[in-house]
DNA sequence: CTGAAAGCGCTTACAG
DNA sequence: CTGAAAGCGCTTACAG
């Protein structure tokens, strides 16, 4: 393994300073047409690339985000929630673009904000990523403020919570899946996801379903609550609990993963969904259309939402002013609630 | 935003030499338990936190990993290969127990070598993750190693490629599922997914496929074979084909998305899975228990996969030997094939 | 145990 | 258009 070339080496290959070496790499206007070719083709030659370190060192900033994935403390290991996997996806892509590099890292929610801050420090912004409350950290993101550390959170806008956040509408999603099984005649309803304030995005759906409900001068003993995270497990126990005591027309879940396993209970009772019962979810992962009764649920756009964080994160980052901004959901109607929509 | 503090800010509140700073919070033996305690404190109030640049350009070495994503060309952009993303979890996580920073991005087979070479200036290791061949690529991935790149690649170890690689042994998994099949009755066969070098992973999932069925002295004209990338519309298509063609008694995916695909393309014609078309799949990515037929495939350990992959990547990094691994594949027996096992 | 000094490999004023 | 020089913020021999 021979050792890597510097600037210094090709500047004593092709004659010139290095000085000239480090301005014809970065396309300088300053240089020599002839000059830079000189440069440019010697480099190539020895396999040479700029070292970030020194570059990054001198020019005061890393060129790179940080992504910073905050678990749901509660589900296991291997499966990461796929809403998050995707909007990965989108992210990397939108950093790439901008010719930034992307930093990925896990945290616990509850205790690793000393890695927040080290990643604060090799990252020029921060996005932050996940569900749940950011309640209890509030004084850690005014931390991350009053540091200079520029972030973008993922999540409703909180005028509670300190930065700036871009997010869904959970609120008008909870809405329009409402309506949605209002027009179809479903009159009681269970609902299953936390809704209160350690999930804000459920309790926001949740807020959103009721509004309606009341708005219809339905009464609230049509509905019956279960708190659930999101998972299949956690849907399927809570939905079994629903359906002991009472047999809703529709069940309205938080997420997908708790719809999919509010599905398997109505299916162990020996009731069908949508015949018997009808059954909504939110987030449209992968598996709502491939599932065994494919589910209707509201489709958060993770590609937009990707390139949001990473754009207006930059614009931070290059001290233009940045607003909160919330997405619009959009109502995907498959299967699970009665109606046929073409495929 | 006030400026960043430096060791010197440190080391002038504390009374001692920056040179001490540095040593107290590197925890040397060197320096006295109340000097250290005395600038850790200090440290701690500033908010301070060793600059990684500074600190990686005078140690020579980044103390970062990056983990290039070789996105399947034909895949869609919002899909990522779910079985990928459940393997970036593990090697997250495994970095970030190593005390390294992990530098993500995608890249495409087909010309962005140039980033790749940017990457492994910032990272001291690469693991190159990605289905499909390499074989065009193998004079790359030479340059790398000559130019004293530390790299892994996952994938089936293959002398032809240079650098060492830990894989799934898809040769095995073939024949695990195969004789599975033939267990229940099955005796003719569709097989959906390429089966030439383009796709190796999936080539080896078919040579260990027929090395069953040649064992068992099954002609091979009981077996008909279609190419398809692995996506759900890519197994929809080629299993009509098939279907309009013939009526096996089994269709054998190359992948889990090929066989939704598969299933659906069976209902589609009034058939019942597995009653009238077993189908297995590959990959055990979370839809394949979820789907209306939970279906019977292949496990890949993702979670040990992605520990493998970074250990080995810091023992090559340490200069330690390292050599090809092949993990043994896991058979998932659900529905899909007429066996209820139980859940 | 501690300090003064060198140097990692760049970028960018400064001077020509 | 080009070169000599300073300096980004650390770590680590070197000397005491």
């Amino acid at each position: 393994m021979k050792s890597k070339a510097t600037s210094f080496d090709i500047a004593h290959m092709a004659g010139v300073s290095q000085s000239t070496v480090s301005r014809a790499l970065s396309d300088s206007p300053l240089v020599n047409q002839e000059t830079r070719e000189k440069v440019k083709r010697i480099a190539k030659e020895l396999n040479y690339k700029v070292d970030k370190n020194a570059s990054n060192l001198r020019k005061q900033h890393s060129q790179t985000l940080a992504l910073l994935f905050f678990e749901d403390p509660t589900s296991d290991d291997s499966l990461i929630n796929p809403f998050f996997i995707s909007m990965l996806g989108s992210i990397t892509k939108a950093t790439a673009a901008a010719g930034y590099d992307l930093l990925v890292s896990f945290q616990n929610l509850k205790d690793d904000w000393h890695a927040v801050y080290e990643d604060s420090n090799k990252a020029d912004g921060l996005i932050l990523l996940g569900y749940g409350s950011y309640t209890d950290y509030e004084y850690k993101l005014s931390q991350l403020e009053e540091q200079g550390t520029r972030f973008l959170r993922w999540g409703a806008p909180d005028e509670k919570h300190p930065g700036v956040s871009i997010g869904c509408d959970n609120y008008l999603g909870g809405v329009e899946i409402t309506k949605h099984m209002l027009s179809l005649g479903h009159k009681t309803f269970g609902f299953i996801g936390y809704a209160d304030e350690t999930a804000p995005e459920f309790k926001a759906r949740f807020d959103g379903f009721m509004s309606v409900l009341l708005e219809n001068a339905l009464p609230s003993s049509n509905v019956v609550q279960k708190n659930a995270i999101s998972t299949e497990a956690a849907g399927y126990e809570a939905a079994l609990k629903i359906l002991n005591d009472n047999r809703p027309d529709a069940i309205v879940c938080a997420s997908d993963l708790i719809a999919m396993g509010a599905i398997r209970a109505v299916r162990s009772l020996g009731l069908k969904v949508p015949a018997d019962i009808a059954v909504v979810g939110y987030d449209n992962i992968q598996i709502s259309e491939f599932a065994s009764t494919p589910l209707t649920t509201v489709h958060q756009n993770t590609q937009l939402a990707g390139e949001l964080l990473v754009t207006n994160l930059l614009k931070m980052i290059n001290n233009e002013p940045v607003t909160d901004y919330l997405m619009p959901p959009e109502l995907i109607i498959r299967q699970s609630c009665g109606v046929n929509s073409s495929k």
